[in-house]
DNA sequence: TTAAATAACGCAACAATGTTGCATTAAATA
DNA sequence: TATTTAATGCAACATTGTTGCGTTATTTAA
């Protein structure tokens, strides 16, 4: 199997995406890491990261894709079939709602995989 | 006020989006209008269809943007609620679906204008 | 039915975002 | 410390979406 190997540029993207309260797109990354490395790189380090379970993937409303880490418990089943996020359209803020658990009901021949729940409007902050 | 014209090009698309069971992207539209039409021209009619409302877009899970016509009615506040989707990871197709409306909690200090609930796995098709 | 006004179009050029191949660099471990 | 190879940097390319501008064609009014 192959091993994957802790660099620099994985240690300190890591490091960018935990210490943000929102989820982060690949342009916001790059800039906040201030040429560390190469666009390429970052690509495939959050390909990584997003392989490895250690961050995941948001699509936001517009269709931007922004990576947050994973702060969930892994011996939960549940954790991989609700994502749901908050989008604020005034800081354009992305934020992962643990705490919320949306319910529904669907036609019987579907079968459900996984779940993404945005919703938008304004944070906290905004507010 | 401006008006809108009813031109080949948006009749044709239009015509594509509604025949199709399924949400279409920019480019599948493209390949399906057969070339009757800039790429461009494809891009303005759909911004101008969204505009007046006639057609939506969705955004699926990996970030692609599709479009689906409107078929609701005008009357009802809820419409622009409830966005409901399922995206069939096997034929890749995005569905609306109407009847289906998800219930969740919010911490009361969010203000929700939107939401986007999309569903992955299989649809009846292929299962 | 024709002429005038202008929304919409085609085209070219550009911008942003993401991908791939390959030679080089630097983690991991023997 | 030497070896292995995952990861990187760079260049080139692909896709998707945007903008400006001269031209075309739809609409409306004469």
């Amino acid at each position: 199997m192959k091993t994957t190997r802790n660099t620099t540029a994985k240690k300190t993207i890591l490091e960018i995406i935990k210490n943000s309260v929102v989820a982060l797109s690949h342009t916001e990354i790059q800039i906040l890491s201030k040429n560390i490395c190469d666009r390429v790189t970052i690509y495939r380090v959050l390909d990584r990261l997003v392989g490895e379970d250690i961050i995941h993937k948001i699509v936001n409303l517009d269709g931007t894709i922004k990576y947050a880490s994973c702060h969930h418990k892994h011996n939960e089943e549940e954790h991989t079939l609700n994502h749901i996020h908050f989008s604020c359209e005034k800081c354009n803020s992305v934020t992962c709602l643990d705490n919320v658990e949306p319910t529904f009901k669907l036609p019987i021949n579907y079968l459900v995989k996984e779940v993404n729940f945005t919703l938008s409007g304004l944070c906290p902050n905004c507010l």
